[in-house]
DNA sequence: AACCGTTTTTTAAACAGTCATTCAAGTTTC
DNA sequence: GAAACTTGAATGACTGTTTAAAAAACGGTT
């Protein structure tokens, strides 16, 4: 049993302090001593258990990932409607628990460097076709069909671009004025009309 | 007359070179080396003309942001209506000569690198703030006022997003689809009505 | 057209660091 | 006592920037 905690503990203290490093310095700049420094380890400690720099990027990213996989199951779980399940993808992502400015620089980090690593463009091509398909599985009883793929675009790309400009925050960002300002862009999208 | 051409021909060269650079190997690990490589002159050169990696950086960008400024306002010129100049915001942001894979990539490097350098995210914060005024002051006789916000960070956001999203594109980029995409968003947007 | 001193431009090589990764030699845990 | 874990130091390779010296472009003068 001890023997799978002490790497499942490791594990996730130096996933915590990738994510506070990266957003200190960026992931092209970080180094792996700065991240051992931050977790109070050496950098040869990660390699033990990462094996390389970008395997500790990969281990953070399934970290977040899975973080935003159960904030929306949980959410899920909680709706009763297909409006509710929709709002409940949109609020998922500016939960608490992830709408942070470590977290959205990570993020941001990790788009920029998916283009160049086969296993972080994975990822991301995952988790996008997950949200793709939730939505559209909402819409399709909530918009008439032609308009389900724009309503879905202008949501999708509107959370990417709130984590992004998220990432530029000065200041501490507002999770609850996040979920306030999606819904009412989605009711925006949802009360609209043909003519 | 001479002295001056040479030095923005070079100017210009290093920057293409740059945009082609970066979009390749991502701006946190392309070198100087494989930038002049593609330029077909010498590191030494690019920082006799730029005097850093920085320097250079900032420069393609400001490149880009002109590209940017400059196709708003052409297309604001034949606007005639608050909408079509609502429109030609959106359409500048897709306009052929700047919604092109290597561009998006150039833009996404440049959000990432942004905080952490004040040159850059001066860029990013005047770039941001010059096309919110011009949603702000279309949308203004547009929707009603309590709307405005929500719209234009509806749309804004929508934009990035979609740049985000762009620069993950394993193949080549359709700006007439993406222009008439972003028509048909604030199309329900702007057509939404309160109940 | 040809010359020539001056300025601008170019780059190979040197410089001064940097950093991810490996490894051997310990320490801790069971 | 063995297996798991830790790390200081060594390794090997890489990179932005500076320098010094050469090449090219220039502009005025014959």
């Amino acid at each position: 049993m001890s023997r799978k905690r002490i790497r499942d503990i490791r594990h996730e203290e130096f996933v915590e302090a990738t994510i506070i490093a990266v957003h200190e310095r960026g992931y092209g700049v970080v180094t792996m001593a700065e991240i051992a420094r931050e977790a109070g380890s050496s950098a040869a400690s990660i390699n033990y258990y990462f094996g390389s720099k970008e395997g500790l990027m990969e281990a953070t990213m399934r970290h977040m990932l899975q973080i935003l996989k159960q904030a929306m199951l949980q959410r899920y779980k909680m709706a009763t409607s297909p409006r509710e399940r929709l709002m409940a993808v949109l609020d998922a992502n500016f939960d608490d628990q992830l709408f942070t400015i470590p977290q959205c620089s990570l993020w941001m980090q990790f788009w920029a460097n998916a283009p160049y690593s086969k296993r972080l463009s994975r990822l991301h091509r995952i988790n996008r076709a997950r949200v793709r398909d939730h939505f559209r599985a909402e819409l399709r009883s909530l918009v008439p069909d032609e308009q389900i793929e724009t309503v879905r675009l202008a949501l999708q790309n509107y959370m990417d671009g709130v984590w992004l400009e998220a990432a530029q925050s000065p200041v501490a960002l507002d999770p609850i004025a996040a979920r306030s300002e999606a819904r009412r862009v989605a009711d925006l999208l949802l009360n609209s009309h043909d003519t």
